[in-house]
DNA sequence: CCTATTAGGTACGGTCAGTACCTTACTAGC
DNA sequence: GCTAGTAAGGTACTGACCGTACCTAATAGG
């Protein structure tokens, strides 16, 4: 292979072998991931990829991360409800990507790699997502739309625990608006007010 | 193989296959329940599995449904917080005990099967329990402890949806005690005073 | 120019799903 | 009882895949 020019060597090849796995993954899914249609798709072999990630599983984890450069999520839109349902959305967004698809996808197929559930986990909604909620809420405190009883991890992450289960009962395909809005409604609001002062 | 009795043939085949599934699946997981493992097993081969079930993932879902004979739950302990309680303490028991394991491997290893995902889904909180929330939340309504405002089937179901959620970010274990507590008493019960008439 | 490093090529061994094809036992209908 | 259909058992095979071994060839750096 590669007949014309030189060798590609190091970060180069490297660059290329992911790649050709994020590709993979991108049109076939983990499952069609396989080693040999990387080796293939990369223009080298097995033995290049196997030198630089020892399982099928750690080249899956290195190729996601090549596609994700998770950005920090940032809204401010005034008010609580606005901040959530903006949020929300986002998240919404990105799980219904292709990015998201591929995520979940690899989530699922790599659930008996323990240390790679952790480092897929933290990018699908870990400690900078809780963290995001986290002064969200805080904000509206603040502001005083929320009583400061209101402040609760479990409060905070609410809305996107319930989006992802969400996508955990439905199939792959993006939540309709209308969901959001109620998760945002019918639950998160009046559970910020019911952690008030009782009447 | 059998060479001193008579084959067995039908049913009784039928239920020695399954039998020998149920326990690849106990004892090695879904991933070690292959079709080889199981005929060995059952003290036969892989065409009289073939011949019934057409493929590994059907085979599984059956294996599954021999052991399950899922109880349709029931609790009544007089008031809205004993009954949360009490059936989201039998949801953890059956989410921690071994067919509960069983069942999350399946669902985590047959994600490519839309038509299974579906039976195991009902299993795993359908209908069923989806119902039992529902007549529990409405008793407490009856009796005058929760706001007419609080039916709601995202309300009703919401103590379980965390609990499943929390499966998910840990791992198999089972959940402490005090974490159903906290569902209860900080979301659950003040998101019910939340739905009532504004104060 | 020489040598260590790294890529490329090829060929395995092992596991597993699913299929094919034949032989052997059993059942049921006559 | 005899016979024919049905279903079980036996065995072997294809094809996909992971992971490994081992050798050859290019290239970077001294």
């Amino acid at each position: 292979m590669r007949t014309v020019s030189g060798r590609r060597r190091g970060p180069e090849l490297e660059r290329a072998i992911l790649h050709a796995a994020a590709e993979e993954l991108a049109t076939s899914g983990y499952a069609g991931m396989t080693m040999d249609n990387v080796a293939r798709r990369a223009g080298t072999n097995k033995n290049a990829i196997y030198r630089r990630w020892p399982r099928r599983a750690a080249l899956g984890v290195a190729a996601y991360r090549y596609i994700a450069e998770s950005r920090t999520p940032e809204v401010d839109t005034g008010d609580l409800r606005g901040d959530v349902l903006a949020l929300l959305r986002q998240v919404n967004d990105t799980w219904s990507s292709p990015r998201g698809a591929i995520l979940r996808d690899l989530l699922a197929a790599a659930a008996d790699e323990p240390a790679l559930v952790e480092l897929l986990r933290e990018q699908a909604g870990g400690d900078a997502m809780s963290a995001a909620w986290f002064t969200l809420l805080g904000r509206a405190v603040a502001r005083g739309e929320a009583p400061p009883e209101a402040v609760h991890p479990r409060v905070a992450t609410l809305p996107m625990t319930l989006v992802r289960a969400e996508y955990a009962v439905r199939g792959a395909s993006r939540l309709p608006d209308p969901v959001l809005v109620e998760i945002v409604d019918e639950i998160f609001l009046p559970l910020v007010r019911g952690r008030g002062p009782r009447n």
